[in-house]
DNA sequence: GCTGCTCCGTTCGGTTTCTGGACTGACGTT
DNA sequence: AACGTCAGTCCAGAAACCGAACGGAGCAGC
């Protein structure tokens, strides 16, 4: 299989990591997520060659993630914002800060602390099930096809 | 910067896509977590090279978040599991299927469903504040650096 | 009007990574 | 003895990524 292939899978992990499943990609919308919004900015953050950078970019809005728009004229200069969509990555993104808080943060504890505006507490994310509002773990999870799903021999796909 | 060098920047999004953040680390996750264990499993469902299975699994495991265990002996086998550290991965991956089935599911809705054992309910995944249980979207959230924060000019890290 | 600065890219040559396919090796099965 | 399974390893070619340089459109100062 072939990164482009990845987004013909019939699962939504595969066809997810098609759109942003490349280390600079999440990186550049964790900092779309801290008010980062030009080309400038994200390079000098990242510390990566340009031309990732502007091709990066490109996919984000090709795919509707970040909208690209004018924020001046002579000369037409962008600022790439999330869309409605690509706020919907929050999760991802809160995910990943989560795991990283959890394993990864030194003695001193995590770099970034970040408070609920709705309660005001300094929180972390945690999964929920929709329907009754109990925390999801691994274990509690059963998974079988769905509408969506492509008939197979082993029909281990998600 | 480089793939290495995430690892040591403060900031949880970095630590973690250093270890996971790859396109088929993600999907041998994915797998993992649909209950495949051994390396042909992996390297059949994924239809890549070999060589890639191998250095991820291996990679995965030196950072443990696989157990790599014989399940036979002459000529030894191992399995790949998940270990507790890997099954803190879980949000992560549910994070990546909602967003999926919310943008890339076709007309006939997802390809996978999950049901919540605890309350025997088809369910999606929620991210709700751990302190009030209200749910949290990216406007919600106020981020600010924390303990292990690093001092600079420009405080953008997470 | 000349020089320099900012911002947003594009281009280029070299290096790293990924790929498909063949190969090994220790067993079991027919 | 021949074949199949499982878990890798090895290799040459292809693709992706890298830093560094370049372009070009404006602005600021002198």
């Amino acid at each position: 299989m072939k990164w482009e292939e990845l987004s013909r899978e019939p699962c939504s992990v595969a066809r997810t990591l098609a759109v942003i499943g490349d280390r600079w990609t999440l990186m550049i919308l964790r900092d779309c997520f801290l008010g980062v919004r030009r080309f400038e900015a994200f390079q000098a953050r990242l510390g990566i060659s340009r031309s990732i950078v502007a091709e990066r970019l490109n996919l984000l809005a090709a795919e509707g993630v970040l909208e690209r728009r004018p924020y001046q004229e002579r000369p037409v200069r962008h600022e790439y914002r999330l869309t409605a969509k690509g706020l919907d990555l929050h999760p991802v993104i809160m995910a990943l800060v989560e795991w990283g808080d959890r394993h990864y943060a030194g003695e001193e504890g995590p770099p970034i602390l970040r408070r609920h505006k709705g309660c005001g507490c300094d929180f972390h994310a945690v999964q929920v099930c929709s329907e009754c509002g109990e925390p999801v773990a691994a274990r509690d999870v059963e998974a079988r096809p769905g509408p969506g799903a492509v008939a197979r021999a082993a029909p281990l796909n998600r």
